[in-house]
DNA sequence: TAGTGGTCTAGACCACAAT
DNA sequence: TTGTGGTCTAGACCACTAC
């Protein structure tokens, strides 16, 4: 957050979600936002970059860039987002049950994925969320523990990405994600409450460090009631 | 695609997707790119933030830009993607089945969304995706008459897309879509071969033009087996 | 014609990784 | 110390929009 790229499209990003810059309306043009932030042409279109990747403006030839609609956007869960930075937008009432926590020997799949060697171990977490005292989706964590060497059930009540990018300052840098709905397994009807729902939403998720080591195995199985994905997407180049 | 950083762009993902760039191995350094592609510096970087973007490299800071591993990405539905080009990735046995297309007036909610005014219409098309002989996708869209005057059965049993983009030359910028789990409803049942299955999955979609005007809204409704979402988010700023 | 965003350049300094 | 990517600059020319 040095940088002032960052810096200037952290700023307009604000006022768009604030409402201060108004939907349909235009930005000032970038030779004028270089005199409002004393910087060079190039950074400005940095920033108002990211704003239109993020789908916050749409940027026109000839004409300048316009504010976009962003409140219905509400609830991203494209990009990458945790359960707990996800429950705190929705300031619901939210509660994680540790089912499991041990260390084990991975798969052979596992092993081959993650590049370990024979006598890596790898964390195996089970987590219960409960939305409105309703127990709804079933998380299944497998991390390397080469990288995350300790781990207690308070870490996973909690946050294991706040953890692993604040206490242990790694950086995660992209994930890969996919979406099925399939027949709930034993483990699902046992583990949530699933009232009669026949399908559960499968999201499969590898999430990288920096240097692109795979570090996370994901898989979050929810009721299909209360799942909903956002996204939002630019044409390809 | 005149531009140079797009023409590099595109002969660097080429090489990857090929296999000529095998994964976990480095680019050139950037400064050598300069000099392979006889450019500057900041030329060869915005080719080679799309390609990070896209999911095709890793920067990493001090060493150089690592190949990522591209082929476990098969069938992006993210970005945006039309029928038509998903099933030629698929090869598959796929045929479209045009149910309805028809001129109406907009309900009282289109009308406000796509700001049109009292008088304009919206073509209304319903299709049939059939994979194998199975009625799997039903997709439902409305677009606006002002953008596209002229639609028939035949358009619509081929490419919506294409036509749009080949024919009537708009350019689409950005969609907008929300992904839910839901009932059935008695059209459903109606049009799709669901096979005692008790949920579809909903894609609900705002396309908008590269000037960001709204042109087209479409529900696509799925059969939970035959859905499947693939996804690739870098963490956020 | 004037103003907008899109592309490109040649140079500079920095933070980080490998040695 | 050398080489890497990350940021920033001041200037240039182009294509498009609005007038």
């Amino acid at each position: 957050m040095k940088s002032k790229y960052l810096a200037i499209y952290n700023e307009i990003s604000k006022q768009i979600k604030s409402g201060e810059l108004l939907p349909d309306s235009l930005l000032p043009s970038e030779n004028e936002l270089t005199d409002i932030y004393d910087t060079s042409r190039e950074t400005i279109r940095k920033a108002l970059n990211l704003l239109s990747q993020d789908g916050y403006i749409q940027k026109i030839r000839g004409k300048g860039s316009v504010v976009l609609n962003v409140n219905k956007f509400d609830f991203p869960v494209s990009g990458l987002v945790s359960f707990k930075e996800i429950s705190q937008k929705l300031d619901n009432q939210v509660r994680t049950i540790v089912n499991e926590l041990s260390l084990e020997k991975p798969s052979q799949s596992m092993k081959k994925q993650m590049q370990l060697s024979s006598t890596d171990l790898v964390w195996k977490v089970v987590r219960t969320r409960e939305f409105d005292g309703q127990k709804v989706i079933l998380d299944k964590d497998i991390l390397v523990q080469n990288l995350i060497p300790d781990l207690t059930k308070e870490i996973c009540a909690d946050s294991l990405y706040e953890y692993i990018e604040n206490k242990l300052n790694l950086t995660i840098g992209f994930s890969k994600k996919e979406i099925v709905v399939t027949e709930p397994t034993e483990e699902d009807r046992e583990l949530l409450d699933l009232e009669g729902f026949s399908n559960v939403v499968v999201i499969k998720s590898y999430a990288f460090l920096d240097d692109a080591t795979l570090f996370q195995f994901t898989e979050s199985r929810h009721r299909p009631d209360k799942f909903r994905f956002v996204d939002f997407a630019r044409r390809n180049h």
